[in-house]
RNA sequence: GCGAAAGUGGCGGAAUUGGUAGACGCGCAAGGCUCAGGACCUUGUAGCCCUUACCGGCUGUGGGGGUUCGAGUCCCCCCUUUCGCACCA
């Protein structure tokens, strides 16, 4: 889609940028030294490549996981397309951010929801993912535990299915209401006198926006049917609403309400004069009205009782209240508690009210227990051009017919006369379009449909370990031996996008017996963004589409690519993000020159640069050892920006090396060799150039990464500072391992220290071994 | 509103997880080298105070309390910023 759009934008064929964009950044990788083994490249543009998004759907068609369903779907009207849940996030399309609307139409979905359960307990085993992916999937995927419960509405013959989360507040629900895209509201509307007024404003909140009716302070709206429901607990009528906050694909697209204990029914209630009834009580608080209760006046309706026993219970809070000296209430009580007029349940908690309440709707057949997700299943049709066509083919006999797998794939014809408006360009496309049926052989039509871009996205990790099998999207064996990934480094705009998909999509492909994982990326990193400030003076984040992405390529070009690569790893935490500016390059820029400096100068002196250290235990040794450590650490730990100091460090103590006469040459050799090799990540053409000056044969790529002496990686000389009751005063140098006694002895002998130990007494000391003495005095 | 993360010099950022706050770099200042320098080298650089100088002292990690011999780090309250979620019944 992205493609496609910028495409249509400059009048150039897709295929075309698509391809100019991957030589254009290839050359980047190239100039900036990244290392990537060429022949294991892949395309997914490419036939090759979507053939097997076409077989996966194939797969996914045979094992009933991709259907096709009429809903309400995401539509962006600057897109011309639909879009899956996850690209409509927050109500706007995820590419052009233009606010979208629903839509009733027929589309493929992809079943993820078949796995929320996996989905969501897999994220249990993910504990080298960020907390906040982990906790934004858990968050999308939206487990809720509660139940069904049928409402009967005598007046059609029918019942409505509600979902609720409080089956423990049933008895308060005083109305049933629908969203205005559920299936009954035609025939609920019908012999209402103000039937047209009503339909007509159905179908304005069913057109408007998402982010508009979604807003948070978006008003609650609705319209009485004019229809009574039955609640099946109290047995009383209730009226039937339709309103615009009720969401169509969540749950039932219908809700009881009890306004009593629900903010939003609460808020509606008020609203439109809806009976509020109370029926949790938080025993601690209102002990009083319980023990009214308990006095033997039973005020609750009884289960399935005729109407009228709930009278004296019910009071229409909107109205001011004429008797009783019930106020009403300022607010919905949402807490847990215990159950009041609530027939049989009275007394009950509310987590042994929602069991109790639950079963019985399952042993009356009206509903049970239910757990339900908010995750959608994945919409991955696009009525768009450039994209992989979805493998179906429609005849008027034999309805959607799957093209058999011997004919993928599906070559998306390249003349289509794509203009990003007014339709799918490959309908126009008669070559493409007109097929025979594979059943019947008659006339047929192909889908003209394409996929969803993140189809290609959910396997290709396993297509770089075998690009150009033409047989199977991978083979079986190597991914066996390669996968899952072991570290996957990506943006946090993928957490709930791509990620999920391909999870979703492991799990498939485990099923399918393809790899024997479920979780494709064992480690996950999420790397931040490069901001900039824009001419207003936002910071905002650096991108393609809003066209104020920096090109390193003059940098590179004038400062060269190793020192370009320093500068940016040392520009802060790499899972941060950093506003951009060149300024502080000349810092990283200086280091590598006096790296070469010193290498240069040992060299010119006619030094051996192979040569070993003629002792282990030196100080300069402990130097080279500790450096090791550092670095090793800091890349292990993805600590970029203090791997560059720590090696800054030691290139200042190596060119002191160099210039120190009394230096032993074997140890300057191995402490310039060690510095080179530790260098070669960052600024591998100096590394490997400096490498080969320093008598290396072979690249640092196969001659290995430093090792150290972890007896040796510390100082011998520890200075440990003297604490006075808690104050510094002082620093001493002992011997590493000294005891407490001999610090105490040294730390006394400290003109300082002695000073703020006169006239007083050492009352206690604390020792922390090589690092600390503080000695408490009264 | 709910949830999460963060707040350290003029700036980017360190701090072995309770043990010398400010590593490393930018910037700035002084000096050296130089015909010159936006090149290079050296030194200094949290604030305040005492001192001719040295030695030193006090304060200091968003604000306020607390725990501790000792707190940037742990606990409580508050402020600010950023990022998620936000009618999900």
């Amino acid at each position: 889609l992205p493609a496609e759009n910028y495409a249509i934008q400059k009048g150039i064929h897709p295929r075309t940028s698509t391809l100019a964009n991957i030589a254009a950044m290839k050359e980047q990788f190239r100039a900036w030294g990244v290392l990537y083994d060429w022949t294991k490249e892949v395309t997914t543009c490419e036939p090759a490549y979507y053939h097997w998004n076409q077989w996966f759907f194939l797969k996914l068609l045979e094992k009933g996981l991709a259907v096709r369903r009429k809903s309400a779907v995401n539509w962006c009207p600057s897109c011309e397309t639909v879009l899956a849940n996850e690209q409509a996030e927050g109500g706007v399309c995820e590419r052009c951010k233009t606010p979208v609307v629903q839509r009733e139409l027929e589309q493929w979905f992809l079943k993820i929801t078949d796995y929320a359960e996996s989905l969501l307990a897999g994220l249990d085993s993910l504990g080298k993912w960020p907390d906040k992916v982990v906790t934004m999937q858990r968050n999308w995927i939206g487990k809720s535990t509660g139940a069904d419960l049928d409402f009967a509405i005598p007046a059609l013959g029918e019942s409505v299915r509600v979902f609720t989360t409080r089956p423990d507040t049933v008895f308060g629900a005083t109305a049933l209401i629908l969203a205005p895209e559920h299936a009954l509201v035609p025939r609920l509307i019908a012999n209402h006198p103000k039937k047209d007024e009503i339909a007509a404003w159905v179908t304005s909140v069913r057109n408007q926006e998402r982010l508009e009716r979604e807003a948070e302070n978006a008003e609650k709206d609705g319209r009485d049917t004019g229809v009574k429901a039955v609640n099946p607990f109290t047995g009383r009528e209730i009226p039937v609403w339709i309103a615009n906050f009720v969401i169509a694909d969540y749950g039932t697209g219908a809700l009881m309400a009890v306004p009593a204990h629900d903010t939003r029914d609460f808020e509606f209630a008020k609203k439109y004069s809806i009976p509020i009834v109370r029926v949790i009580e938080e025993r601690s608080k209102n002990t009083e009205h319980l023990l009214r209760k308990e006095d033997g006046e039973d005020l609750a309706p009884r289960t399935g009782g005729a109407s009228g026993s709930g009278e004296a219970e019910e009071r229409d809070h909107s109205k001011k209240s004429s008797s009783g000296g019930t106020d009403a209430p300022a607010a919905a009580y949402t807490g847990e508690g215990f159950l009041v007029a609530s027939g049989p349940f009275s007394e009950k908690s509310s987590s042994s009210a929602r069991e109790l309440i639950s079963a019985e709707a399952a042993s009356r057949g009206i509903g049970g227990p239910r757990i339900r997700y908010r995750l959608r299943d994945w919409l991955i049709s696009r009525q768009r051009y450039w994209g992989t066509p979805i493998p179906m083919i429609r005849c008027e006999k034999d309805g959607w017919v799957p093209v058999p797998e011997k004919d993928l794939p599906v070559v998306l014809p390249p003349d289509a006369p794509f203009t990003g408006k007014g339709g799918n360009p490959l309908e126009k496309v008669a070559s493409f379009v007109n097929t025979t049926c594979p059943e019947c052989g008659g006339p047929a039509r192909r889908e003209t449909d394409t996929m969803d871009t993140f189809m290609d996205s959910s396997w290709y990790y396993l297509r770089y370990l075998d690009p150009a099998n033409d047989r199977a999207p991978f083979d079986v064996s190597r991914a066996a031996e390669w996968a899952p990934v072991d570290q996957y480094i990506g943006g946090i705009e993928h957490a709930i996008l791509h990620l999920l998909y391909a999870r979703f999509f492991a799990r498939v492909m485990k099923d399918l017996g393809l790899v024997t994982f479920e979780e494709p990326f064992s480690a996950l990193f999420n790397q931040g963004m490069i901001t900039r400030q824009s001419p207003t003076g936002r910071v905002e984040k650096m991108s393609k589409s809003r066209g104020n992405a920096v090109s390193l390529d003059p940098l590179i070009a004038e400062k060269g690519a190793d020192a370009v690569r320093a500068f940016v790893l040392f520009l802060g935490p790499p899972e941060k993000d950093a506003e951009w500016s060149d300024e502080g390059i000349s810092g990283p820029e200086r280091f590598l020159g006096r790296v070469r400096t010193a290498v240069e100068r040992f060299v010119a002196s006619g030094a051996d640069p192979r040569r070993e250290p003629a002792a282990a235990d030196t100080p300069a040794a402990r130097v080279r050892h500790m450096a090791v450590k550092k670095v090793t650490q800091d890349f292990d730990a993805f600590s970029f920006h203090t791997a560059v100091a720590h090696l800054m460090e030691f290139g200042t103590h190596a060119a002191g090396l160099v210039g120190d006469p009394k230096a032993e040459p074997g140890e300057t050799a191995a402490t310039l060799r060690s510095l080179v090799a530790l260098l070669h990540p960052i600024a591998p053409h100096l590394s490997e150039e400096l490498n080969e000056k320093l008598g290396g044969t072979k690249s640092l790529l196969v001659s290995g990464w430093p090792a150290f002496d972890p007896k040796l990686a510390v100082e011998e000389i520890a200075s440990v500072a003297v604490q006075v009751s808690g104050k510094v005063r002082g620093e001493i140098k002992v011997r590493r391992g000294s005891t407490e006694k001999e610090a105490v002895a040294a730390a006394a002998a400290e003109s300082v220290v002695a000073r703020w130990l006169e006239g007083k007494q050492i009352v206690k000391t604390i020792w922390v071994q090589d690092r600390l003495l503080n000695l408490v005095v009264k």
